[in-house]
DNA sequence: CTGTTAGCGCTTTCAT
DNA sequence: ATGAAAGCGCTAACAG
């Protein structure tokens, strides 16, 4: 039915060897015999089995990206670039999508990338020493995207830093009584956004002279859902903020809804800064800090594509982020 | 290096036949020698190399899912629940980001997922008739979520029932004046939703004795940015309509954040109904009517995993949607 | 119930 | 520059 590399051979009347060389621009191939082969390959419409390549050659021309969550605005712009970039060097993208604990759990116990990818890209999963090891046992090239750890390639972006930019800004136009909006510091994946976000705020606060208050710390889930609901909270404090930090893009556009809903004005009575810049802020007029996902995405996945080849260089990555001041947060010295 | 079948058949005292068939749960093995075999497989923490088995078997365990967008709320959550139940049944799963229309030529030229999947989901995507061929021609069962053609299993909801469902809900509260906020209807991607949402939209009209009105139909792109350009037209029509049917969720949220933006009130000045209740809405209080997605992928999935088992039953299934009324357009008999 | 053996369709030495 | 032949690590008859 679907022609073998042997119908080709005998079409172009060459050896299956030459068949294989030729067609996958290998040298010392004649022009003559190459074009010969091309045309009878084509003509059959033949492509080889990846799966007996993949026996007979050992790679298996596929990546394994894992990740935590598809529906999700980072991940899915994650995926998307990964994608694009695998297929355009002919790798196969096999996804893993951990889902919730159990999934992970299952996932570490029984590894099912084992045997079938030449790198694994893990994105945004603190792992423990145990999973760290089972992946560093695959002997593959394993890639870390948002965050960091010695012997593994990796990219990310200061988290630190970027929220310290946010409220930096915060503090700059005038601000003192600043809230925060932050994912929860013990969920399940153990994400460390969060952790670091909150510390970037803290830092912040401390360098203005301003003594950290608890209550202006309201922790919640990473949606727009979870925004409003501490932001709900925040509202109902004696000593209301005038500011808020949100640690997502989607968790602000909670708060600006329920802001909104208390009747009160944006940025006049409260500001709001986000995180992300994802691709309803400009719409949605929201200050925020930047991170670049899509070059951390290309630029990771290059670098394993390399590894696959040899290429050791475990070294880290930090891409830069940047203020992005909109009209949430854009009324200079409002608060006097 | 890592263990082979062989070994573990040396380890066991038995052939690799056997080993192989106790492995795959297979009958006629002693529970003795099984036990053996499991304990060997697992004292070696052997695993069978896909490749090999696939070549050897035939099977590729692997299923191809092609979609236009990873990034966007419908395919996320299809993908989500797609993988899951891959998963479970032991399948991986290949994803296939068509993109844009350079990506789509490219993917229909190349064919990249010959000899390598068992079965293939599209999603979404109409297809023409030379992409079906392609499709059918690999050899493998193909299954169509959120469309139908003869001679393929599929699942979809009825999209112009479903916005009949709702612009009859705006018409029962009232509103005679009703604009439509929908997609574009020849996008390079071809989606069908936009076309039959729109149809709906005009049969509901049509049925209630009103009149169509092409100016009070605005298309643009299927987003929150989309909407909300497109509610900005319409408020700037001279006969305001006094109700809007979005044919997305993500259209709405922004034909609602157009809509406060000009002081006025939903539902009192201008009710709003949405498609898809999707994560957010309940949320943003918008009325919308309810899609079954993930009961979508799950059916689908378990019809094509049946298909490739040899169960051809190439039929369609039409999932219903429902009518969910919050906020937008709870407030009764808001318009006379 | 278990073992023997012939492939699956390539890639890769090693010759020539 | 090309061909012959030996695997890659399994599965699937076929015997027994």
């Amino acid at each position: 039915m679907v022609a073998s590399i042997e119908d080709v051979a005998r079409l172009a009347g060459v050896s299956i060897a030459t068949v294989s060389r030729a067609l996958r621009g290998l040298p010392d191939v004649a022009t003559a015999t190459r074009d010969r082969v091309l045309a009878a390959a084509g003509e059959l419409d033949y492509i080889a089995s990846p799966f007996a390549a993949r026996l007979a050659s050992g790679r298996a021309a596929t990546v394994g990206v894992v990740v935590p969550f598809v529906n999700r605005w980072f991940f899915a712009e994650v995926i998307d670039t990964v994608e694009t970039a695998l297929r355009k060097a002919g790798f196969d993208l096999l996804l893993y999508n951990l889902g919730d604990e159990a999934g992970r759990a299952a996932f570490f116990d029984v590894m099912p990338m084992r045997k079938r990818v030449d790198a694994v890209l893990v994105a945004s999963l603190v792992l423990s020493d145990e999973e760290f090891d089972s992946l560093a046992s695959l002997g593959s090239p394993v890639a870390l995207l948002g965050l960091e750890r010695p012997g593994f390639l990796s990219v990310r972006i200061d988290d630190i830093r970027a929220a310290y930019q946010a409220v930096e800004h915060l503090l700059s136009i005038g601000h003192r009584r600043i809230g925060l909006i932050g994912g929860d510091t013990d969920d399940p994946m153990r994400f460390t956004p969060p952790l670091h976000r909150r510390d970037g705020y803290r830092d912040a606060l401390r360098d203005a002279g301003i003594e950290a208050d608890p209550t202006a710390e309201v922790l919640g889930y990473f949606t727009i859902g979870g925004g409003s609901a501490a932001m709900e909270a925040l509202l109902g404090l004696a000593d209301r903020p005038t500011a808020i930090f949100a640690e997502s893009d989607e968790m602000a556009y909670g708060a600006l809804r329920t802001i909104r809903r208390a009747h009160l004005r944006v940025p006049e009575d409260v500001a709001v800064i986000g995180f992300d810049d994802q691709s309803n802020a400009e719409l949605m007029d929201l200050s925020t800090v930047r991170q670049p996902v899509a070059e951390q995405a290309t630029d990771i996945t290059a670098r394993l594509l390399a590894a696959i080849d040899g290429d050791v260089e475990r070294t880290n990555v930090v891409l830069p982020t940047e203020l992005v001041v909109r009209g949430t947060t854009r009324t200079e010295c409002s608060v006097y």
